[in-house]
DNA sequence: CGCTCAATGTTAACACAATAAACTTTGCAA
DNA sequence: TTGCAAAGTTTATTGTGTTAACATTGAGCG
């Protein structure tokens, strides 16, 4: 491991680089960053970043995986946490709350995540499917429909998982979506982020029909 | 009423340029949009639009403000297209699959809707909810309360419908996003955002307690 | 009619961000 | 030791946002 030389090379600028606009886009916002900033935070000078990064978007792009790592690892967390209650619809949603949670400590990067840029590389594309998490709250419901008593897939997917992981998902989205833009209280001042995904959530598990429904189709 | 007159006034700058943005969004997508492209397009000078907007986030504000009121036109014509059947589920899914072909068919507009640059002003504030077209969704959420045998709220809101209406929106929001990000199809290739929206809506108006429910809290 | 002024455009100028090109330093491998 | 490739630096170009100073026009008023 070589030390913080002071010389002339930085030593992990590419990283350095990284984190430095992670950080100016979490208290600048989203808007409002210069690789030139990221540069000088850095430490270098304005052209250095282009030694590692084809352009702005190449470097934002890095930012965004560690956003979606980053929610990535949280979801790990709670998943760890209510080990002892698998199976659970409380699991489900504790995921759910810890996307909203996530959308709020990290506005910036959770606007990043869904900004669009044009076009993005299938490669990246193929980091950010991995890095979703959705096999997390896959995970979880195909726990929470065994235990209610549906048959474990056991070649694959359980596609009705993956359906009602898709819609919970979209849901959280949604309603984190909504609350940073103030939305959510509309038309009614009272309302809580919280309180409308939970509830939600246990409507949507709740209505979802049961597996044995005859599916002639 | 004046024709276009070449000369030194353009009539009605202010309207064109913001024409001008939508179209440079609609075709160059959110990113990437200049004002002096806009001012170009417009056939005026790069400075001229300072005249009528204090900056370029002025001028993107109003071209938001016309993706919230072109989105709140459509979903006043899915309304009307389904007069004949007010109360029924069918209204209210068609409206959450408005809001989804919305979204793909102004994909820019859209995307700038929902894009972060820092706080608004409240009057514009005020402006987007008056547009965002929840009223409508709620309107036909409480008829179809109504004909599930709910008494009609009389006096105000209904919050039961309230609270339903900001569920299916952030519901069809986040099935929107998901497509966008080519997130949809991610474990099941065959997944259709209509399909995922509609059975997911059907879902949570089915697993919604109903109203006679003890409340007591 | 002709003046004058406010609204609306234009041009010129500045700061700053993205990025390319041409140099410089450095560590490592032959 | 030397020499090359990697990783920085400086410099320069281009484009954009924005302001300031100037120009044109039409409308209202003597």
């Amino acid at each position: 491991m070589k030390e913080k030389a002071r010389c002339y090379h930085h030593g992990n600028l590419r990283d350095a680089l990284i984190l430095a606009a992670a950080e100016l886009l979490e208290d600048s916002g989203s808007f409002a960053f210069s690789i030139t900033d990221a540069a000088r935070r850095a430490g270098v000078s304005n052209a250095a970043p282009y030694r590692h990064f084809r352009d702005k978007e190449d470097l934002l792009d890095n930012v965004r995986d560690l956003a979606f790592m980053g929610l990535h690892e949280r979801l790990e967390e709670t998943r760890g946490v209510n080990l002892d209650r698998a199976g659970t619809a409380e699991t489900v949603i504790a995921l759910g709350l810890t996307y909203l949670q996530y959308a709020r400590d990290k506005k910036a990067f959770f606007s990043l995540m869904w900004e669009d840029r044009g076009q993005m590389h299938p490669e990246r594309q193929n980091l950010r499917h991995k890095s979703t998490g959705f096999e997390i709250l896959l995970n979880a419901i195909e726990n929470h429909l065994v235990a209610l008593g549906e048959q474990r897939e056991l070649s694959g997917l359980n596609p009705r998982a993956v359906r009602i992981a898709t819609q919970l998902w979209a849901l959280a989205h949604g309603v984190a979506t909504l609350e940073q833009n103030q939305l959510l209280d509309l038309f009614d001042k009272a309302a809580q982020a919280e309180q409308i995904l939970i509830e939600s959530s246990r409507a949507l598990l709740a209505g979802t029909a049961p597996k044995d429904m005859s599916d002639h189709k």
